[in-house]
RNA sequence: GUCCCCUUCGUCUAGAGGCCUAGGACGCUACCCUUUCACGGUGAAAACACGGGUUCGAAUCCCGUAGGGGACGCCA
């Protein structure tokens, strides 16, 4: 039997995280079977869903690469008719009935049961009522005829083998007062009818699962292989969200993230293969299985994420690294970049690649080599007029250099140094700011090669007085 | 409150009863390299939540305690 996974959002906001952790998992899951990963939006709360989340959905699993295979994409409203025939098939058997409790009715007997600290569920009082006892004017939910003796278990992938006591469980709603189906009847009735093999999904939807599976019974469907994948908490043990700084996946691309980083990250944020930590996706799409999967919610941690982007960037191909770069670059100097100053930063790519950990640091560090730079305050103590006399002497001869390339330059500074009996700590800092702005940044001479003889010139003379 | 799940260095994790003097990675830290900052290299510190069992032997199996998370909606 071919593999059909599915990732099912529901379009209440921006893309999560951790919903894109999920996404993956799917992703690579479906990838490694050979099998489909099929896309789903969950929009039958029509009250908080909106077109633009449902854009925010598709832009973010784009931007993570991870192609879905059904287009286009079903709307889970779009199949209504067919969840309430579910619902009303479900009632000719007598497998479910028709509630007639008033939202004040339910509210009162779930405070009646906290007031005596029983559980709080549906007590059934209307599992076994003639409808005809009906009261005017309350439109019924149908609620499931759930069996109340025996137990209820799953064989999860991650968690093991769970068993519920069906006492635990209430008779939940099918069908709203209104005809609309709830979540846990159309996400059976969809995963059925989509051809699910196996449902890969958060954490939270672990109790859910019982309840599924009780409609697949009074169905007579079969049951989907259940993963349940623990949650990504934040920093501080907390459920990641906005007080966290990123919990949307447009926030790691716009903070200069690496979309096979992302990926990398995630992928080993419950899931592992020995000691590898760095898998590439091709990799990951061979090793990747439901076995290895952890147990335990794991924390976000920015710092491990930022040394695998650093990686992947450092590894990355000059041409492909500078197409990343770019809007970043633009939005720093904000004005588009000319083909010249494109060309100059490709060039200085090799030299900056291995030092920065995001594309937000790489257009900050590079931007330089596009305007005058602006001298910080540790550039400016490096002014001295004994080092400014140097950066002069140095200027007449860089004005005069007959080759112009790295290894000469690098050449002209050693034998100046010699030549003077300094070291080379005694100019060379001082020289590195007035071209660059700041103290910190790659070998010099490869810069004044990239950035040419006359605009090296004029940066050193504007201050060599 | 009830039910369910989880618990190895600060963080992510390896670990399927003896290979564990508990390994790797990030971070932290010391030194080396060096025209600065990085990169890189070599080291250091750092964990089996606790208490009982089972066993010749337990990080690994069982029970309890504590802590954390999740679920208990006509939300998904």
């Amino acid at each position: 039997m071919s593999v059909v996974v599915r990732f099912p959002p529901s379009p209440t906001g921006y893309l999560h995280i951790g919903s894109a952790r999920t996404a993956l998992f799917n992703w690579l899951y479906a990838k490694r079977m050979g099998g489909k990963f099929l896309l789903r939006i969950e929009d039958t709360d029509q009250a908080r869903s909106t077109p633009e989340a449902v854009a925010a959905i598709f832009e973010g699993l784009k931007w993570l690469e991870l192609k879905w295979d059904n287009d286009p994409v079903p709307f889970q409203m779009q199949s209504q008719p067919r969840h309430a025939a579910v619902a009303d098939d479900l009632l000719r058997q007598g497998k479910a009935y028709y509630c007639y409790c008033s939202p004040e009715e339910l509210e009162a007997m779930r405070e009646e049961q906290r007031a005596r600290g029983d559980m709080i569920r549906y007590d059934g009082r209307w599992r076994d009522r003639d409808p005809k006892e009906a009261p005017a004017g309350i439109k019924p939910v149908i609620r499931l005829k759930a069996p109340q003796t025996g137990a209820t278990t799953i064989h999860d992938q991650v968690m093991g083998t769970i068993t519920v006591q069906n006492s635990q469980l209430d008779d939940m709603v099918l069908l709203r007062s209104d005809g609309t189906p709830t979540y846990m009847l159309s996400v059976v009735v969809d995963d059925y009818d989509m051809g699910i093999t196996h449902v890969i999904r958060g954490d939270d939807h672990l109790t859910n699962t019982f309840r599924q599976v009780q409609i697949l019974q009074a169905m007579g469907w079969p049951v989907p292989v259940y993963a349940h994948l623990p949650l990504i908490l934040g920093p501080d043990g907390q459920k990641l969200s906005k007080r966290h700084g990123a919990p949307a996946v447009s926030d790691y691309r716009d903070r200069g993230y690496l979309p096979e980083a992302m990926r990398n990250y995630l992928l080993r944020l419950c899931w592992s293969h020995g000691d590898d930590e760095i898998i590439p996706t091709t990799q990951a799409i061979q090793w990747f299985d439901l076995g290895h999967i952890g147990q335990s919610p794991a924390r976000f941690d920015f710092a491990k994420l930022d040394s695998i982007n650093a990686h992947y960037i450092k590894h990355m191909d000059d041409a492909a690294l500078m197409e990343a770069v770019r809007p970043f670059v633009q939005k720093h100097l904000a004005r588009p970049l000319s083909a010249a100053e494109n060309e100059k930063l490709l060039a200085a790519m090799p030299l900056f690649k291995p030092r920065i950990k995001t594309l937000v640091e790489l257009a900050a560090a590079t931007a330089f080599l596009c305007q005058p730079p602006v001298l910080d305050d540790d550039a400016k103590a490096l002014l001295t007029a004994e080092a400014l006399g140097h950066v002069a002497a140095l200027s007449e001869q860089l004005m005069t250099a007959l080759v112009w390339d790295s290894a000469s330059l690098e050449g002209m500074f050693k034998h100046y140094a010699a030549e003077k009996n300094i070291k080379m700590p005694q100019f060379m800092p001082a020289l590195r700011a007035l071209v660059c702005g700041t103290p910190h940044a790659p070998s010099l001479a490869a810069l004044l090669t990239i950035l040419g003889r006359d605009e090296s010139v004029k940066r050193l003379g504007a201050h060599a007085l």
